[in-house]
DNA sequence: ACCTGAACACCGTTCAAGT
DNA sequence: ACCTGAACACCGTTCAAGT
């Protein structure tokens, strides 16, 4: 058997995509595969390599459209609050309920590793410092006395940790702490990180 | 074939995790496989089951020893230190060292994930908690106004901070953020949040 | 030109059968 | 009693050959 010609490249592509979204966030990065997603969308694996490089292209194609959903959410976010430290406070919570909701997509975005020493492309990181660059456009306004090198590094700090809530949370080991609201202990992180440092020259 | 007896269980079992965590070390978690470490020991795939319930259960037991040697890194760095802070801070530039060091061995430990629905065992989370409660009870004496319950939920936000920064040094995701020093930034976290934690009462 | 089918080199896990 | 060897049901990736 051979040539078909239902569909074109590009439509291969958003089927297998999709299809592949699909076992994601029903099963977790485990239930990916490369022959599971060629049946879903009925060809065969082989097809499947026409279209992506391997299976971690595939796998950073998903997580493209995961950190594109996740940028839009924090937009709109921002768009819906004028005060300033509402705003970041906000933008730590609509994060914290995205990976929430789409748990297995989050995970796979921050857990998945490509083979020992290859680096994401460009494009991909460029959609990461995008994040963290709308949470130091959030915090200017609330330390106007600080330099854009402090901003930066204080953006930094504050998304490393609503992160670490989050991957903590997800890993359900947050309960062994003695936590009981994800969400009380983001605005604690955040509440009083900001206190520390608005609050004094050093 | 058959029968060796060369080796007592417990011999096999300490044999199959050296040389399993000889090879997490080298190459992560993708490097490992049950056959690898079978042929590693000189035994037969089969072999590895009559010591070990699965692949997660042996991988849980590689976790548990590096859980133990991240835990003696920190008691002795608070052996090492009289003043408070600096013991605190002193206990965050650990946590950061170790994962630095081992990495393969910290990833697995925070990204291995079981098989949907399944939690660690009991014995597994008590290494984690024992954990939190170090970070604890160095921040007691720096908050003595504070109650047990909010030193609790801020000895959480300061570890999933610190935790946080861990993840995104590894996968060199600060460095897309533009951080150039890590032990900077979490000395900044940590000391940001507990100026604005021990400052006021809200 | 487009896609398949089969191959290759791997997996985790089980268990009847050999010594 | 202890361990093997072979089987089963999966993997990712490649590529000659069919239409």
């Amino acid at each position: 058997m051979a040539r078909r010609n239902d569909h074109s490249r590009d439509e291969i592509r958003e089927m297998a995509l999709a299809a592949a979204e699909k076992l994601v966030s029903a099963q977790g990065a485990k239930g990916l595969s490369a022959r599971k997603v060629a049946a879903a969308i009925g060809y065969t694996v082989g097809t499947l390599y026409l279209v992506f490089d391997n299976l971690d292209d595939l796998i950073l194609q998903i997580n493209a459209r995961t950190l594109d959903r996740l940028h839009d959410r924090m937009l709109e976010e921002l768009a819906r609050h004028k005060d300033p430290m509402e705003r970041l406070l906000q933008l730590g919570h609509t994060y914290i309920s995205f990976a929430d909701e789409e748990t297995h997509h989050w995970e796979l975005v921050f857990e998945h590793r490509l083979p020992e020493g290859q680096q994401p492309p460009e494009w991909f990181r460029e959609k990461v410092a995008r994040m963290f660059s709308l949470v130091e456009t959030s915090l200017e306004p609330l330390a106007t006395t600080r330099s854009p090198d402090e901003i930066k590094q204080a953006a930094a700090a504050l998304w490393s940790g609503v992160h670490g809530i989050c991957i903590l949370a997800i890993s359900k080991q947050l309960d062994v702490a003695g936590v009981d609201s994800v969400q009380d202990l983001t605005h604690s992180l955040m509440s009083n990180y900001l206190r520390g440092f608005v609050g004094s020259n050093r």
